[in-house]
DNA sequence: GATACTGTATTACGTAGATAGTACAGCAAG
DNA sequence: CTTGCTGTACTATCTACGTAATACAGTATC
């Protein structure tokens, strides 16, 4: 079931929990799962991704713990109800924080507000020149 | 001596040592700190910093396995001849990694381009907003 | 040469993340 | 009721990393 895409970047940094969580969220949010509908059990998402259950039930618990997924005592774990809304400002709010970083640390490095539009924008059509979306 | 505004921000994720390294490049960089100056020494920065002498001399290592920092033992430790333009390179290397980081997140996040661009424009407004240079 | 400063090397400690194994509780389906 | 799947809880272990503490080696200065 599932065909859920998932990637896992060992060598990211980010904690291979986090990056299951957020993937959720953001396939939630983007309707690639809805409401009420089922996501894969911990040891098959585990199996998927190599990796080990224990690690798939932590993202699962901390998104049960926002209220976006809901445990079903024997048959598994589906998609809250309103859980896409709240994909949504989450995945604003992360991203809009990560950028918020970038800017500070732009900032104490003492570059120019204009050097650091001009960076932005080289590698935004770098990404869009990749031929995405 | 110095006066070199470094601050460190512990809760930040980012480890102190390169926080300590980055803000040396940033100065050579940007001038503040010019080829053949010295800089505090290992137990002078750490006391300003409050932070421990080894954590200081893993930052100052780390910029002497690049050719940023020299040492002269007994004396103390200087900024190598050619560092700035080093660090400049350095410096846009580092902002342009992370701004690549963001979109390549904001990928993952299934965020339009457009929706990735309005979030950017919105925190740099907020940035020069609060009246930085 | 003695002192006081440099940087450096080594070792140890604490924490966070990931994994592993095991055990338990609830529901579905035969 | 039995079997097989769900999620959950708990403990232990391993590795990586950042930091801390201490001792050591070299030079400047008097």
């Amino acid at each position: 079931m599932s065909e859920l895409f998932f990637e896992i970047n060992a060598s990211n940094g980010v904690p291979v929990y986090e990056q299951v969580a957020r993937q959720i969220v953001s396939a939630v949010a983007s309707g690639g799962l809805e409401s009420g509908q089922m996501i894969p059990s911990v040891r098959e998402m585990a199996k998927e991704l190599a990796i080990n259950p224990n690690t798939v039930a932590r993202a699962y618990r901390q998104l049960q713990d926002e209220a976006i997924l809901e445990t079903v005592r024997g048959s598994g774990i589906a998609v809250s109800a309103g859980a896409k809304q709240k994909c949504r400002t989450k995945r604003s709010k992360i991203i809009r924080g990560r950028i918020a970083d970038v800017m500070e640390e732009a900032r104490q490095s003492q570059l120019t507000d204009d050097e650091i539009m001009k960076m932005i924008q080289a590698e935004f059509k770098k990404k869009t020149k990749r031929g995405e979306r």
